[in-house]
Parts: C-alpha cells; sequence; structure tokens
DNA sequence: GGATGTTGTCGTCGGACTGACGATAAGCGT
DNA sequence: ACGCTTATCGTCAGTCCGACGACAACATCC
C-alpha cells in the first residue's frame, strides 16, 4: 500500500456473483439465467452485476438477489463466498467478481423479473459442469461453503419456511449432503442441540403419518454439538 | 450479467491485502508496516498492494508476501480471506481489496525489504485496534479464520519449521487459541489424528528435559477426528 | 553418583456422544 | 377395525473426550 497513482492502473470492473440455492422436493437447486449475449451466448450462468459507484459489495448482492428473485430484502441468508480474479476469466475485459452464497426458502418461479427471463431453478447436478465464465468453480465453491456450514450451524432453517417439521429439516441436509440420514437419529440430535429449534406448540400432517410438531429456527447460530456427516 | 457497457461504470482499483501470522514465543503476531503517507500517515497498516494487470489474485497476493517477508514462494500456506469494498473504505477512491491469509514459520526480522523498512511482526492484541483503513477488521477475520482451521485442518503444521516436536506444535495452538492445553490429551489426539503427523526418528532436548520425537507434517489436509477446542 | 526438576509419553476412568436399531404413538384411507 | 405412513422415544455397544496418575529420560546441582 505504498504510494500510487490511480491512473497507472489499467481500470477494473467489479461485479458480484451470486450462488443461490434452496431445495426443491428433495433436490438441491442453484438459480441460473441463460445468456443472451457473447460471450457464452447461450449458455447459462450464474445472476450478477455490477457494484454501483457507492454500494458496498454485499448491499450489491443484496440488490441483485432481490432483483433476480423478487424476494424482499432481508429475507434469505447471504454471505460473501470468494473472489475469481482470473486475468482471462472475462474475454472482454478484466473483471474480478465478488462471489456470494445464498440461502432461500420456497422461492417463487422467476418470470415476472425484469430481464430474469430466462431464469429458471436448475438441480445442480443438471447445469455441472457447463456454465459460462468461471461459474463451474463458483457453483461448486458455494455447494461445498452450504455443505460445510450445515455442520456446524443452524443454517439450514434457512432453506425452511417459517413453520417446519424436523422431517423437513431432514430432507434439507439429506439434499445437500447427497446422502440419506437416520430418522431417528437425526431427530435426536437436532432436537437436543441447543437454541436450534423453538417448538411452536403447532402440529401439521402435511406429510401424512402421525402428526409432526411445527419448529421455527431458534436463536443460535452456531451448532453444540455440531452435526457431523460420517467420514466419507 | 447483462449486457454493460464498461466505461458507464468508474474505475475500481482492485488491490490484495495480507493477514500474516506467525507464532514468536507463545504469541501470535501478525505483520505490519507503517505508513509514510497520508491518509492514516503514521499508522500501521497490513501490508497490501496492487493487483497487475496479468495477475491473477492469488499470484499476486504471493508476489506482495514474496516481497514483504523476503520468504521464498511456496514457503508459505496462503488462502483468499475474504474481500472488502466499502464505498469509503479509502478516502482517496473506489479500492477493493481482496484480504488474503499467510500463515508462515520461523520468518526472519523485515527490514532488507525494498520499501518494507517500517514492517515488523507484532502480537495480535498490541496493534489491535489502531490499524489504518478497515485493517482491524480484516486482521480479526484473519484470525478468527486461523483459530476455525485450526480445529479440522492440519494447517498448524505451516507455523511450525520442519522438524518439530508435539509440543511445539501445542504451543501453537495455544497462542493461536490462547488457551492452556494439557499436553497428555494434546499428544494423544495429535499422534492419532491419521495423516497429521509422521515420525522422523530424530529426538531434540531443545526444550530441555526428556528427549522428544521430532515430526514432519504427513499427508492429510483434514483432520479426522477435529481437535475441538472445548465450548467456550 | 544421587537427588531434584523438567519435559515427554503412555494409561486409566467416567461421562458424553454416536450410529444401528427396536418399539410405540397417532394420524389417514379403506 | 385394519393396515399404512410418519413421528417420536428408548436401548445398547462402541468411540471419543477431558481430568488426571504414573512413569521415562534427559539436565543440573549438590
Amino acid at each position: 500500500m505504498a504510494g500510487y497513482d490511480p491512473s497507472a492502473f489499467p481500470a477494473v470492473a467489479v461485479t458480484v456473483d451470486l450462488v443461490v440455492l434452496t431445495v426443491r422436493n428433495g433436490a438441491l437447486c442453484v438459480l441460473v439465467v441463460r445468456r443472451g449475449e457473447d460471450p457464452f451466448a447461450g449458455r447459462e450462468a450464474l445472476p450478477g452485476g455490477f457494484v454501483r459507484p457507492d454500494e458496498d459489495l454485499l448491499a450489491a448482492a443484496a440488490r441483485e438477489l432481490a432483483e433476480e428473485t423478487g424476494l424482499a430484502p432481508g429475507t434469505a441468508h447471504l454471505e460473501q463466498l470468494a473472489s475469481y480474479g482470473a486475468p482471462d476469466r472475462d474475454p472482454r475485459m478484466r473483471v474480478v467478481t465478488v462471489a456470494h452464497l445464498a440461502l432461500v426458502a420456497d422461492p417463487p418461479d422467476p418470470q415476472a423479473g425484469t430481464d430474469a427471463a430466462a431464469a429458471r431453478w436448475a438441480p445442480v447436478d443438471e447445469v455441472l459442469p457447463g456454465l459460462a465464465f468461471d461459474h463451474d468453480r463458483v457453483l461448486r465453491d458455494g455447494v461445498d461453503r452450504a455443505r460445510a456450514k450445515l455442520e456446524y450451524t443452524a443454517l439450514a432453517a434457512s432453506f425452511c419456511r417459517a413453520g417446519f417439521t424436523v422431517a423437513e429439516l431432514r430432507r434439507v441436509y439429506e439434499a445437500v449432503w447427497g446422502r440419506p440420514l437416520d430418522p431417528r437419529n437425526f431427530h435426536r440430535k437436532v432436537t437436543s442441540a441447543a437454541g436450534f429449534l423453538e417448538a411452536t406448540g403447532e402440529t401439521t400432517t402435511r406429510d401424512g403419518g402421525r402428526p409432526a410438531q411445527l419448529y421455527r429456527r431458534g436463536p443460535a447460530t452456531l451448532l453444540h454439538p455440531p452435526l457431523l456427516r460420517a467420514d466419507s
């Protein structure tokens, strides 16, 4: 950070890209948009856009997320993922992108969006590999982060609507980790982790069978003890 | 990522900043440089610099690390930490910085460096708070990352020279976590974690007392089982 | 050379947690 | 009433953990 002359350095464009994940009927899905222009015209890519002059990085990501999904800001979990800046990652010019990871519950089908007419929720395995730019890598990093975070944080509840059952939460874990879990052990661990779940007192039979307790997410953000996946 | 006109967006400068950590006589230390110019003239800051036109982000960080510490490239662990881009974080212009975290063992005292004449290794608690720009935040995030990564990765060995003892490794954990550990339990866990340590067969008495086995780091990068700190 | 101190290494023990299950509860449709 | 489905509670053996005791192998000082 010694003295510098800004004009001596080439213009760099800074964008935010979004890895927006959700769980839809048992599959981990990501929001992708089909590109209309070169480069990579016709290919699918992660949504994203430029950071505006007076906007913080996270604010830019939140704005893009709202634009792209139609969800009210603050509804979803959003965190910075990583930055990607290989010199040739965009053939037009030097673009450094700050990727963000978003987890949303129950998203509406994208269609009313402004220029997001070509957006869709796609199972992760379906679009991988094949995304534009270095977005395969970005998506993989995002999925890895989500998998890891489910282990030791209460983040999985971000994939669930307000009142959810233990079984619904379990299906989230199974979709993200891609592995079946024992319902009885999962129930024990999740209900005994302090601050993870709060019972609402209501029940539902929307999954059939015996009525299940409805929960909302508790105050805890870190899980003690963590919910480890078996060593794979 | 819809169509865009690069000239419609203001120039953004992209830099890399470095959180370089090491352990020196029981204290977690960070490399800081004293600024000679405004803004923040006279204050200490994390080392960093511009990303060059044809340089990847990690490559820029590696170059800065070599320049600043005099260490041969590839000697230390280096990973991306996070990006910081608040619009007013640098009063001169819009600067987005991609912070990186480096862990080094046994660093030389900085002095021969080019413009790093004012660089020093300072205990983390000594410089915090008080760094220039948003570097307090960056340093805190780096320390948090290091603390977390010691739990479930074999990264602590990056703080040790080639042949190290279990006690030296333990002192690394104690310095980073700021908490004493039981030598006997630590020894058991660390030597039974598959792939973490490889005995060299040699011994040393450099810490006094009974001669201790010398180890080099094993092939494992993730620890099974993890080395959890007690719930705090 | 023996006492003493220092550090490294191995064991033991009770408690907590885990995965693999069995058993029971409480709805639904027929 | 009967079976089907899902939820929830228990049991049991194995594993891991922290707290600690015991011993081993050096250096130093008398």
